[in-house]
Formats: structure tokens, sequence, C-alpha cells
DNA sequence: GTCTATATTCCGATAGAC
DNA sequence: GTCTATCGGAATATAGAC
């Protein structure tokens, strides 16, 4: 695998999170690698491709940061507190999550880049879903509504949170990241 | 004021909503109206005072909502209702919220549309935080946050929601809305 | 005041040089 | 295999016709 394709997915990347899919060019990453713009088709014929590309690339990084997870015997808080300083650092570098970036452009993808989105969103929603089942059978969460149902609300909050702190002020995003970590913590008996 | 000033408002907020703002162009409103896209130009000199127009029109319709609920003298919980009832119709007509969409793009506008931008989530924040505050006074909502913390996680909800369901299902949406209404439904005492 | 013809820049993409 | 010269078209925008 080259060091400028995997460059490029990583600018591309950067792009997509700090500007949003249809924000970037070629040609802004051809100039930071110092390359022609057409140089980069090489590696991605159509921008389709580079699009998709950054997503698998991404949801390859979460599958294997869940590999981790387990095989470190994380338990289900420190896993989901792990993905969720994801956000966190994301936050500080003013970035915001690649599914709300994408999100805004569905529209406008391709197919193959728009079921790629779908897979991942999917993947992520049935891990967290599981990840809340189990913790609140070890007591470690405790919450009301169906674990998918809970999942959703806490990915929302963090791609939106991140959308509104770029918008307001980065403390807002830490607001509502402490506000999910206490809507899921178990209570003590009154 | 023109009506087909009036028109290429309507017709780019529907573009920025499906679309994004990077993802229409001049040549996509022309072309409904059967004008050349120069014409458009003549209305709105540059994008920028395009979309500041975009933003600053939808933040008088709120406006003029909340007066409207004012005057009709809706309590607390039926105006947050209707306030969240527009984004059960902009899910149904598969659109993103302004805010989340313009969100993705704050870094490639200009000073004046971010400005006014940032003006319209203060804006909706604050209404929120007060309508929160004053409902729950009267026992017509319950919650433990501060009231602007629970407004900024309502709204992240509203906003992420629409962008979710957009890329799973529409339905995903309809559990994100009822958990919201839930979340601040006053609990009977046990 | 309203719109069109036209300019300019930039975009994504191809063909071909090295 | 890697990159550049270059194209066709689309984007924003101006000057000027009606």
């Amino acid at each position: 695998m080259s060091i400028t394709r995997e460059k490029i997915i990583e600018i591309g990347e950067e792009l997509v999170l700090t500007k949003g899919y249809n924000g970037f060019s070629y040609q802004d990453i051809s100039t930071v690698l110092g390359i022609k713009n057409a140089a980069v088709h090489y590696y991605f014929p159509s921008k389709e491709n580079l699009g998709t590309s950054i997503i698998k690339t991404n949801a390859q990084r979460f599958e294997e940061m869940v590999d981790n997870m387990e095989s470190l015997n994380f338990d289900e808080w420190n896993q989901l507190e792990s993905f969720m300083k994801l956000y966190l650092k994301s936050n500080r570098e003013s970035k915001i999550c690649l599914l709300g970036s994408l999100g805004t452009d569905v529209n406008t993808l391709s197919d193959p880049i728009h079921q790629e989105l779908t897979k991942m969103v999917d993947r992520i929603i049935s891990w967290m879903e599981t990840l809340l089942q189990n913790g609140m059978k070890k007591g470690l969460f405790q919450f009301t509504l169906p674990a998918r149902d809970q999942a959703l609300r806490i990915l929302a909050l963090l791609i939106a949170g991140l959308q509104l702190a770029r918008i307001l002020n980065k403390s807002d995003f830490k607001t509502i990241y402490q506000s999910i970590l206490e809507e899921i913590t178990p209570k003590p008996q009154s």
C-alpha cells in the first residue's frame, strides 16, 4: 500500500470533517502533498472512490478499536467511554463526526458511498446496542428505553453536539458529553 | 418585495436542507424558475448574500411562530411540541435542519453568514431555555439539568435525529422524537 | 428594474509523458 | 507505477441589453 495513497485518505478525511464532502477539492489535497491534482486521480480515479475509501478506513479503525478493547477486557463502561472520547478529541480539534458530515451531503453522494455510510452507521448502532444491553445486565448502565433506542440517542447527541459546539462554543460539547454519562449512570435506590 | 426574490430564497432553503450549502448552485435555482442563472445574481449578487437571506428568513419565521404561540396563549408544553413538530415535518420530507446542515459547512462560510447562523442558534437555545424553565415551574416539565443544558440536548437530538433518519430510516427519528418527550415528562411520585 | 450574454475561475477527470 | 499537461464542463460572478 503506497504511502501517498494513505496520506491522501488521511488528508481527505480531515477535509470532510472540517469543510464537508462538497466543500473540498482534489486541489486541496494535492497542494498539501506538493503534487498536481491529477496525481490524486491516479490513486482515486473519482471522488466517489476517495469518499468510499475514507469511510472504509474509518470503519476499519472502528473495528480495530473494538477488537482491541475486547482483547484488553475493557468492561462495557470503559468501552463506551473510550468511544465517546474520540468525540472529545474531535471537539478539541474543531472537527465534526464523519457520520454527521456525510449525513448532510447524503443526497449528493453516489450509491456506493451512500451504502458504505449506511453500513457504518448500522454497525456502530448495533455495536452500541449490544454494549448497552450487556452493560445494563452487569449493572454498569441504567436506562429504560430499548437498548437500540438508547444507542440512537447517544449517537445523535454526540454527532449534533460537535456540530453545535463548532457554531457556539467548545464547552457546549463537554456539557452534552457529561449529560450522556449521567443519563446512563446507575442511580442509587432511594 | 419581488415575488421572484422570495421564490429564490424558498428554493435556496429547500436546496440547503436537501443537498447542503456546497451541494447546490445558482443553476439549480434558475432552472426551477425557468430563467438564466445570472438572473439570480441580480437579486443576490453573491452566494453569501443568498445564504444570509435564507438564514434571516428562517429566523424571522421562527420569531413569528413564537409570537403567534404567545398570543394564542400556548402553554410551554404546547410551544415546545409545536417547535418539535416542525422537525417531524422535515423528517417526512427527508429534509434536515438548517442548523445541522450549515453546521457541517460552517468552516466554508464567510463571516456574515457564519455570524447569522450563530445568532440564530443562540436565539433558539435561549428561547428553549426560558421555555423549559417556565414550564418546569408550572410542573409541565421535569428535568434535573440546568435549563440551558437540557435545551442543548433537545436541540442536538432533533438535529442529528434528522441526519441519522436520512441515512437509516424515517422511523428512527420518530423514536428519538418520542424519547425527548419522555425525557421531560413529569414522572408520578413513587 | 429585470434578465441575458459572456467572462473567469475552479472542478473533476482523461490521455499520455516519464 | 507515478505523475503532469490538458480538457470539457460547471461554478460564481460581471457587464451590459431590454
